[in-house]
DNA sequence: TTTTTAATTTGCGCTTCGCAATATAATGCT
DNA sequence: AGCATTATATTGCGAAGCGCAAATTAAAAA
């Protein structure tokens, strides 16, 4: 796995990410390097088992050499993925394509860090054992959860859910429950390692995401990198929204359901009914405003290709959320001209895989880790 | 010069500009390479005029071989720069050190764009004459001016002023006017350059601009290399205060001095008296709520580690604003922790040194040109 | 004068990559 | 079938960059 270590060989497998499977000489001409390179890079990663060839299906019937496809191979990098939630954990073992081999969740009863560290680590051991896979042959554990970070890097500011917990510091605290390196961000930012790795950002330059969920937050990516800023708080776009007003979260739309007398106590169990009632209706269109006025400071501070949004809320309010704003003339006074393009997150249905994306983006990505 | 084109040369040159002189071994602390590797890409330096040697004044009396502290050298690399404001036009000499060697100004009088270029290329062709420079010796000259970019790269909104101006396109419509490679950037970014490479920020990794002249504008560096996202309009801060409202502009502020019945027609005409009249106290303390809310937004996005003033402000503004800021306990609602450091601008008093920058910028730093 | 110390330089070998020549596997032509 | 043509991939060679260890240099201290 040494190969990893080498800039040329984690940025074809960046390539082989974003542009599925390619050609070598294909792989030359986006690298911008000599077709002999890349061979020579494609030659070490056959033999690390981190891609695979495959034969061209298009270009049968063509003259000459037929050219073999590249890809990843699935089984050559592995990852496990903890997602705590307030009241449920999750954990997953996915592959080098963010597919989902295994995954359990299951509901918090007890609190207590090192008991629920305790029951989390039993869960990946289990998983890999079931899966007949070893430890060593995972890149790392991604632990996500919702929370900010302090200005100790590293170092997580403890949620209001999780309140007995110290202040976490990843690769101490966390280190003694896994038999792999560990890594930790939060939800928002792992979310969008999984779009970018895995879902619609795959070949998007510079992003921005907005993830909202039961709070808000956020993250940025320039060029093909998580852009983390000072105390890795860059994108927190939830601190825009003071707390004490409407805002366009989870735990407000809830407020709002529960306001209106609908039954629905968490956002899963929202009904297609409730999103018909008016006051939900109402909700939509102030959220609609509330992130017109975002994508308008997003747009004047970090002007990137793509705003995404992803998080829990129902499926049905993001694709309308993305029409609206897609098909907006404007995002605010004195604005015209292109929009950043607007998109709907893929890989945000299962947070726990975005916590598994990060071991995948620290260790294959070429500017990180 | 064929050495500019090596990136360990380019990564040696930004060291030397932020760390002032220094020694070979500290270079290779810094570089994380072996002090061999520094000595040998020093040496290629040294040939090409672009670095010179001299003794270290605190190493007398202390054992051991004397270390020679390395530096640029002030003529191995020239610059020339333009500012083009409605009213006037600044050109000049600039040194690798960000020093003025030479300097002119004429008021505009005819705005057609030939007739203008023709004044300003002849202008620059003088002063490279008089200082007994060859133009070949010039690593290209920068020209910047107040307008916003449109969505095709490389071309310049026509500003207000200019109505007549086509569409600039910097490769093709500047050219011709000067015998050396010509590039342009808005003001506000180009004064940012200024301070990246001359400045208070040439250590600073991640810092955003915020430019306060007749208009608004911005720019955001990250890890020490200009940002300029979509459409080369990232941090223009302008946008976020509509035309419409009252805002933190050097127009603005001339159209409350009027009101008030002072004398000041233009922003260097402001008196200290005119700064003590109680409507431009006000003014000041309306630009400290507005800047304190743009900081906020800035933190809660790029995340920067510093948050720098510049522009064409008087400079007891200026120090007030950076005073009240950093004394500010929070930027705002739900803000707490600590902010960015506060900085003022300190090569923002000659537009034309930023237009300066833009080449030395381009051809020397890492991740540019 | 010799020793010690610290900064720099030199020699050697490994690795990476571009360039040009070569190999390979398919189709098309006679 | 046999040979030309074509497109892709590979190999061999040489140049460049850099780490490592040994050598060199210029100063102070013994």
């Amino acid at each position: 796995m040494n190969t990893l270590q080498k800039p040329s060989a984690r940025r074809l497998i960046q390539l082989l990410r974003s542009q599925g499977p390619v050609s070598r000489l294909k792989l030359a001409d986006l690298l911008d390097v000599q077709p002999s390179t890349v061979t020579r890079i494609v030659n070490q990663l056959l033999d690390d088992g981190l891609v695979v060839e495959e034969a061209d299906p298009n270009r049968a019937g063509r003259r000459g050499y037929p050219s073999k496809l590249l890809q990843l191979r699935p089984m050559g990098l592995l990852s496990a993925g903890v997602f705590i939630d307030p009241e449920r954990y999750y954990t997953c073992i996915v592959n080098a394509l963010g597919e989902v081999l295994s995954e359990e969740t299951s509901s918090i009863t007890d609190r207590g860090f090192s008991q629920l560290m305790e029951l989390i680590g039993a869960s990946v051991d289990r998983q890999t054992r079931q899966l007949g896979l070893q430890p060593d042959r995972f890149i790392g554990c991604g632990i996500s959860y919702p929370g900010q970070h302090t200005s100790k890097p590293g170092i997580v500011r403890q949620t209001q859910y999780f309140s007995e917990w110290p202040e976490i510091d990843a690769s101490k605290d966390f280190a003694p429950y896994f038999d792999m390196p560990v890594h930790q961000l939060n939800d928002a930012k792992c979310a969008c390692l999984a779009e970018l790795l895995f879902g619609s950002c795959r070949s998007v330059r510079n992003f921005n995401y907005v993830w909202l969920s039961h709070g808000i937050g956020g993250a940025a990516v320039i060029d093909q990198s998580l852009y983390l800023g000072k105390s890795a708080s860059a994108a927190e776009f939830g601190g825009l929204f003071p707390k004490s007003q409407p805002r366009p979260s989870g735990s407000d739309l809830l407020a709002t359901i529960k306001e209106a007398g609908l039954a629905a106590d968490n956002l899963e169990h929202i009904s297609k009914a409730d999103l018909q009632h008016e006051s939900i209706l109402n909700w939509v269109d102030r959220v609609e405003q509330q992130l017109k006025w975002l994508s308008l400071v997003i747009t004047r501070t970090m002007s990137p290709d793509a705003i995404v949004l992803g998080g829990r809320l129902p499926d049905a309010i993001f694709s309308e959320l993305i029409e609206r704003l897609s098909a907006s003339k404007s995002l605010g006074e004195d604005h015209f001209g292109p929009h950043p393009t607007f998109i709907r997150a893929e890989a945000d249905k299962k947070p726990h895989l975005g916590a598994a994306a990060l071991p995948l983006y620290l260790t294959t990505s070429p500017n990180a880790g």
